[in-house]
DNA sequence: TTGAGAATGAGATTTATTCTCAGAATTAAC
DNA sequence: GTTAATTCTGAGAATAAATCTCATTCTCAA
């Protein structure tokens, strides 16, 4: 209940673009949660109540969202993209568990002060962070 | 000119595999250079010399290489998985421009002494790290 | 109210990757 | 060397996520 909502439309006036039903109807649905979420996902949880928006529309407001900063495009799971709020959220680092795909996120400032050191080193600019890694969890270690 | 095929053909052993004529090509493909590489560019490399070698050998040999520690996959680029050498390289970071896709490798090993130390308070194994930036290269910036 | 441009749903299309299958290669035992 | 059991292979079909097309509908400023 932040003002994803005042922000994407923002956005969208400064591109021209307008905030249609359908847009707010995906807007909301991905802020309802605090969930990675993939378009299929998405989808479903949208069809639920809405049986009007289409896949196509899906596929093409998620771009906007990402453009707003609303959201980014995150891991890539089972062959699809997921997605994950940057609003409102802190910025985190995932720990994927490769056997059962659990996700644990985890704050680390640190790490994101040594990677802007080193970009500054290249004379580069970073838009965004990238940081995790692949393992096996407490779990499925036990098994 | 390591010994990636001894590495390998232990590895094919092990699993009671056979290193054929079409691994070997694609292996030795594979660290004839250093560079990332996806499917294509494979492909295309390796039926300048090798006319008979299909795609789907290809696309088969690939999880091998990367079971066997090998290469890894790396960044996911214009829709295209792209892969890296492990064996015989040091772990590195990925600065990406989004405009010109060029990667700048950095290494760090701050950044995983970080990460493994969280992930030890989560009780979690790490096996592979992605560490990495998106942003906009000097070249870029400068138009 | 209206008109110009933007947005939509439906379904076709694209394309990386995976699968199928009949024949070929491999390897160990004889 | 032959054989037999198994693994591999190439070719092309199949799959499926993501994108595109297009005729129609919506939006909003004037």
């Amino acid at each position: 209940m932040g003002n994803e909502n005042l922000v994407f439309e923002k956005y969208l006036v400064s591109k021209g673009l307008k905030l249609t039903k359908p847009r707010k109807i995906i807007l909301n649905t991905v802020f309802a949660t605090h969930e990675h979420f993939n378009v299929d996902e998405l989808y479903d949880q949208i069809r639920k109540k809405h049986k009007d928006v289409s896949r196509a529309t899906i596929y093409r407001t998620i771009p906007l969202l990402v453009e707003a900063g609303l959201i980014k495009q995150s891991l890539r799971c089972l062959a699809k993209d997921h997605y994950e709020h940057t609003y409102g959220h802190n910025r985190h680092l995932h720990l994927i568990c490769e056997k059962c795909g659990k996700i644990i996120e985890v704050e680390s400032k640190e790490t994101e002060n040594i990677l802007n050191k080193l970009a500054k080193k290249h004379n580069f600019n970073i838009k965004e962070f990238n940081i995790g890694a692949k393992g096996i969890c407490n779990k499925c270690r036990k098994k």
